[in-house]
DNA sequence: TTGCTCCTCACGTCACGTGAGGTGGC
DNA sequence: TTGCTCCTCACGTCACGTGAGGTGGC
């Protein structure tokens, strides 16, 4: 009649470590069913595998052992049914917060892959999207160095407060004003963040003064629009861009394009994924018609 | 030209804690841009709004401070590419963990939730479902006390092994059996468990010698079907249900009915949700047809 | 005697939180 | 002088993990 488990089989069976039975048993919130009085050995029941596991789903539920242990004292199917609809909502909201850091992670991802695709000249594009020149025949590789028109797919972004630049002053003021308003517009700032001018003309005065900051939050209610653009890159530090400006100009002129709508400066490689702001590379975008 | 923050204004604008802050300092995950001389004030630069937030986010998914650390010396974007890649992976995992909890004490609540309703006498049914006396006319109330027939949705299982009962043993040594095939079935043991007989003759000679236990998990592939049963409920300790043949089977008698299929034990309250084992609950059903 | 399981006790770990006691500029 | 912000240092917390040293039955 071997009706009781030493504390071996039972964390083999139920899938815990000894030592947290033992932790569990310290703190009284799972004491084995016998002791023996001689060498004090732990032994539990078959029942306790049972009951265990309840212990167990919490603690994975990130509820305390505290708060499990004011239940285990005093059960009763009120008690218990009212600490799982609470911990229903708690996981509810904990599945929405993984899936934001997610999200969050996965935008990222994506951006560094293809500001690395751009630099290796779209060596390793693999037909998931297609890049073409618009003076080429068929789709060609395109490198951080040219120009050229490009299908973009929609870009969700949630917009920030209209940017005031003084002269003087850098980056520090409207961006620290840009985070002040994340509460207020709902925005969560680990997203990836992108720039934004009015249009053509603001850019080419100042490219390194947007009028905007976004959060490229994929869930966002703004964007940019899916269509063709014109689409050049640069290296350096946030909002240095070169000479760019003047080569997007160059193109224009020979291609004798018309731009329109807002200038987008997306930060591809930034502070996250690289040391030296000289590796830093953003691209910028403006649709563009014949 | 203000373009450092101090620890509070960081603090603020980034929402993390000033003694976090000072923690990843001391450790030397993320050192503050500037150190006053005199008096060691922290400094933090508005850029490093952007690059702790990563470091947030990795955080917020399981990431230890020592592997942000390690990367953060050394940021380049394959690496943090591969990190990212490796965090989805197990992002995605952890999620679906997650949701097994949650189904799990979901489908435990749901029982308990039953139990209370029975013992209540379906005071406080709502609605929800429909249980029907089979002699009365419309939808009556059913208590723990009366034999009823009822419809009953389909509810899946994983079944365990076959128990093997020898005289003199109790539940212990085919309750580890079952537990020892945990893994093998892919149970999860945490979910409620149940119990089969393989037919109604073979409850009635021992009630409490079920043939199978089985896990009650919602995507079991197995389960009792949907379709109009016999219900009965007991209270008291595992196995344990009284003249509860003895009911049943009078009123399959009176009301000339023919049963079919397994017998399923459920309990609805158990060692989790109660402390008594004379509280506890169990539902017997078995398949009828006139 | 050897190997195995179990015990207790003390200390370590991870990512902070919480005072205590002191500084420095308006 | 008062209030505010910042500092360091020490100790606490939570849920264990990790030996160290010892027991007890085959």
């Amino acid at each position: 009649m071997k009706e009781f488990l030493s504390i071996k089989e039972f964390s083999k069976l139920a899938d815990i470590g000894q030592t947290t039975l033992r932790y569990w048993d310290d703190i009284g919130l799972f004491v084995p069913a016998k002791r023996d009085a001689e060498n004090n050995y732990r032994y539990y029941s078959w029942q306790q595998l049972i009951s265990v596991k309840f212990v167990t789903v919490m603690s994975n539920i990130n509820v305390s052992l505290k708060e499990i242990g004011e239940l285990q004292g005093n059960r009763h199917p009120e008690g218990i049914v009212s600490l799982i609809e609470q911990q229903e909502k708690a996981l509810d909201m904990e599945m929405r917060r993984l899936h934001e850091c997610y999200s969050i992670v996965h935008t990222r991802r994506e951006l560094i892959n293809y500001g690395s695709m751009v630099l290796k000249g779209f060596e390793t594009l693999n037909g998931i999207k297609l890049y073409k020149e618009s003076d080429g025949g068929g789709a060609v590789y395109v490198d951080a160095t040219k120009i050229a028109i490009m299908h973009e797919n929609d870009t969700p972004f949630i917009l920030g407060p209209r940017n005031k630049w003084k002269p003087g002053e850098g980056f520090c003021k409207p961006f620290m004003n840009f985070c002040r308003h994340a509460d207020h517009l709902r925005m969560n700032l680990s997203f990836p963040i992108g720039a934004m001018h009015d249009g053509w003309e603001g850019f080419v005065e100042a490219p390194g003064e947007p009028h905007y900051f976004c959060s490229l939050d994929p869930t966002g209610n703004n964007g940019r629009p899916a269509g063709e653009y014109l689409v050049g890159f640069a290296r350096g530090y946030y909002g240095e861009f070169g000479d760019l400006a003047e080569r997007m100009k160059a193109y224009i002129k020979e291609h004798d394009l018309t731009v329109k709508g807002p200038v987008y400066s997306i930060y591809l490689h930034d502070e996250v994924s690289a040391n030296d702001p000289s590796q830093y590379l953003s691209e910028v975008s403006v649709a563009v018609s014949k």
